[in-house]
DNA sequence: AACGTGTTTGCATTCGAAGTCAATTTTTGT
DNA sequence: ACAAAAATTGACTTCGAATGCAAACACGTT
């Protein structure tokens, strides 16, 4: 048995019926009385088949299939959204093809795999320009963003609103005597990073609040990198630091703690965005805004699977408010 | 152009050649002219045309897909693996169907869907029954283990050595007068869980130490109830713990100073297993013995390819050794 | 010009399941 | 019991690329 697997044909053999009769038995609701059926699935059962995925993509035109392209997968934060999308699809019997990124920027060389796979759609959560937009809607693949909208053509995207979360934050950190401000943004091709960054910007500039940006790689070590180099611009002269992710929030507050000896709140505050798992750890209880994973994810299938269905559904963005997790790095009260 | 999608006749009729040459056009080595070649390929690129991987697989009989079937990506160590894993798996051409698991004894649903997509191979990082097993040999598909080992079948593994490691972190304890020890387990059907703390437990016995024994599931929150349960059993009689992963000692960690004002390490000892990003971080420098995932995942790629190359390769088990970051959460010195 | 060698090329078949259609069986109504 | 309607069945074709085989071609020799 182990050399050639099972086919549609061997079960029709060893049922005594056709090719087409033991096809039928697998789709839900083709006409099949229930004698053979049984007959069928016994055959099938005993020969251990299970129908080619392969071959039945190549005549359905449907692979079931579905792409998944993320960039940092070490972020902490995606680890979670990847399991929660994977779990939903797989609900709905569709399986993921996982494409990972080192940098945003790399997309262009996994989507000719995606191609070559036909899959049925893909969620991407990396950056992708009109051009490579394009490579979807020509071949008629729904794409659904996560965490990023499409940069002059509309495309379906589901997103935290970074906009709304960094003005609560930025508000609630003004509200309370916090006057000067560090910043420090994620890497410049993600699209997030810069996205709550300049809206963060944005709001101190309507107040006038003086702020100086350091870049990070929104990882641990280059929030601590960070803090030090807001220390030395300037002089140690700051209330604030906004950090474009948890993450490197956590690395700062561990760098102010343990290099310049502040307390955190106290001395100094420091927020982030995500509200990832380590934000909530006592150590730290990061004062960030939290992402409604559950639901985003939930929407990003949701609508995935209707653009699957029905392709020209027109585009759609939903954008979904984070919660003010007050934590405990902030002045705040 | 956008709804049918070019296929190799396409091409052939655009470059006035027949569908084998297009199809020798993206065959390494086929026998083809370099005059057809660039015809082919010209219009290939006009008309957008990529080979159809699912048609491909389904004539060749190598879907060029590989599954990785893990249990729980929130554990922050496999996000890393996972990624390193489809990293190195798409620089040899192949893709990575991914199958998350909620616990890790749900294999079996995962596993017929794995059997329809005619995967080249698997790495898992779950546990599996003989029958499981079999299950692939049937159908001569490779498997690699990922952290676990064949029960009772012997099968191709990679792991990283709980015994060894878990040998150093007690020995090193018992070294400097820990004499009473809490140990904080994974859940029951892990099997690195088990496989690591049986390690601690056998190594405590042979040196008579005491020691209590409670259950967490892998998680921060369990780490401090665990911590919260160990301090109840021995009314705060305890000299070190000894946790199943990382994540939980940090929770560990936490609790141990916040709910129960103690220093660590000088109160209280507490190691843990892993070396992921967290236990690295200066608010916890947990000691604990580090998984060289780099060479790992390198090794469970290279066999996996090789037994895909030659299906009869015999099932060899590679065991890396850990090393013991001596961090600052167990007084060692 | 005829021959042999080696390279390109196209034809026809194959992979495994799904779906169309016509033939057959079963069911229903009277 | 019989015709009509409905349900079930099987023969055959289809999806798109790969490949064995034979035909066609290129090129160098004599």
């Amino acid at each position: 048995m182990q050399r050639h697997r099972a086919t549609s044909y061997d079960v029709a053999r060893h049922a005594g019926v056709s090719q087409s009769a033991v096809s039928r038995c697998f789709k839900e609701g083709a006409s099949i009385s229930a004698k053979t059926r049984e007959k069928v699935l016994a055959s099938a059962r005993e020969l251990n088949y299970y129908p080619n995925a392969i071959a039945r993509g190549l005549i359905t035109q449907r692979s079931n299939l579905v792409a998944i392209i993320i960039s940092n997968l070490t972020n902490l934060y995606y680890p979670e959204v990847l399991s929660q999308l994977t779990e939903r699809l797989s609900q709905h019997g569709i399986r993921v093809l996982l494409f990972t990124l080192a940098a945003e920027s790399d997309v262009d060389e996994v989507l000719d795999q995606v191609w070559q796979y036909r899959v049925d759609g893909a969620i991407v959560a990396a950056r992708l320009d009109p051009s490579q937009l394009a490579g979807f809607a020509d071949r008629g693949v729904p794409v659904v963003l996560y965490n990023r909208v499409g940069e002059d053509v509309p495309v379906a995207s589901v997103c935290c609103d970074s906009v709304a979360g960094e003005n609560l934050l930025v508000e609630a950190l003004l509200a309370h005597d916090h006057l000067k401000f560090g910043i420090i943004a994620g890497p410049e091709d993600s699209y997030v990073g810069e996205e709550r960054v300049n809206a963060a910007i944005r709001r101190l500039q309507v107040h006038r609040a003086n702020y100086v940006l350091v870049r990070g790689q929104f990882d641990y070590a280059s929030g601590e990198t960070a803090l030090k180099d807001i220390m030395r611009k300037t002089g140690g002269e700051i209330d604030a630091v906004i950090c474009a992710n948890d993450l490197m929030a956590v690395g700062a507050i561990d760098c102010a703690r343990a290099h310049f000896g502040l307390n955190v709140p106290d001395d100094i505050s420091i927020v982030g965005f995500d509200g990832v798992g380590p934000a909530t750890w006592l150590s730290y209880q990061v004062t960030t805004i939290r992402q409604p994973v559950r639901r985003m994810t939930e929407a990003a299938v949701s609508m995935l699977l209707e653009r699957i269905a029905s392709p020209e559904t027109s585009p759609e963005q939903r954008l979904f408010a984070g919660e003010l997790l007050p934590g405990n790095s902030a002045r705040l009260g």
